[in-house]
DNA sequence: GGTTGCTTCCGTCAACCAGC
DNA sequence: GCTGGTTGACGGAAGCAACC
């Protein structure tokens, strides 16, 4: 348990509604240093080392140190007080759902097509087919979902807005799911079903790095990761400033509760206090 | 209406860290 | 050692209120 953050967040809660960064610019000031920021953390460590000794750049070194996971700390402050409640653990798509049958609720996940499209299923289950090669987010393409009249039992069609101009398209999908283009004609459909063969988990490549051979191509499978690389981090980043705020709910719902705590107790110690000294009298 | 300051949100980079 | 997830820092954009 860290007490520590705890009495600093309780300090933060306590003063006005500063802004996260800005408070922790404040905090980090002067400049742009940054509790992790490794190399230019470290030469300020180790500087200290030099003019303060030894002991006091450990302990430095401990300061500069990376704070866990905001799912961590709430886990062990959840632990510690049962009334807080878990920042629960990422659950596998297929948890909680029948076998073969699609979470339409599931959380907004980046798929990766064997076209080099990326595919996010959004949290209202829709789905959007993106093109890296035209900038990302340019050529967009959303699709509705719908679960009624699937030709089988636990498929779910994909009713394609737009043209597609790629055939046989295969999108593979965590919690061994496969989205795959259905149908052919006007209106193509994608299904989300259970593949009949085992395929690989999370992201498949757009071709095996065999097959790559001229400079363009390492270039563009170079330029598919670095997008795939940043939509992940983008997701990431989303998700870690929503633990994070919940992680700041938490220590303000927590600080509430041990002042209440801490106002009762001194309001017993001074009833106490009274009936000594009465009896004292 | 234009400007300014503040706040919030988002995308990206870079570093750290755990799991393999 | 590599890889992918996590997160602080940073800059930009957008919204909003106050002021001129």
């Amino acid at each position: 348990m860290t007490m520590e953050m705890v009495e600093s967040q309780q300090d933060d809660s306590a003063g006005d509604c500063m802004p996260e960064r800005d408070a922790v610019r404040l905090q980090n000031q002067p400049g742009r240093s940054h509790i992790s920021q490794g190399s230019e953390a470290a030469s300020i460590a180790d500087e200290s080392a030099e003019s303060e000794g030894i002991v006091d750049s450990q302990r430095r070194r401990e300061i500069l140190s990376r704070r866990p996971s905001y799912r961590k700390i709430l886990n062990e402050l959840s632990s510690d007080a049962p009334a807080i409640p878990k920042i629960e653990e990422e659950k596998s798509d297929d948890e909680g759902v029948p076998s073969g049958i699609p979470a339409m609720a599931m959380p907004a996940g980046l798929y990766h097509s064997n076209t080099g499209q990326y595919i996010t299923i959004t949290q209202g289950g829709a789905i959007q087919i993106s093109n890296p090669a035209s900038d990302g987010v340019h050529g967009l393409q959303t699709l509705g979902m719908t679960n009624s009249g699937a030709p089988q039992p636990g498929a779910t069609i994909v009713q394609y807005a737009g043209q597609s101009p790629h055939s046989a398209q295969q999108y593979f999908v965590p919690g061994s799911q496969v989205v795959v283009q259905a149908a052919t004609g006007d209106m193509p459909a994608y299904q989300i079903r259970t593949p009949t063969t085992t395929l690989p988990q999370g992201v498949v490549m757009a071709a095996s790095p065999g097959t790559l051979h001229s400079p363009q191509q390492l270039a563009e499978e170079a330029t598919r990761k670095r997008e795939l690389r940043l939509m992940k981090n983008r997701e990431a980043a989303k998700e870690c400033r929503r633990r994070k705020k919940e992680y700041i709910k938490c220590l303000e719902s927590r600080v509430a509760v041990l002042e209440a705590q801490n106002k009762k107790l001194i309001e017993e110690l001074e009833t106490l206090k009274d009936i000594c000294s009465s009896k004292a009298d």
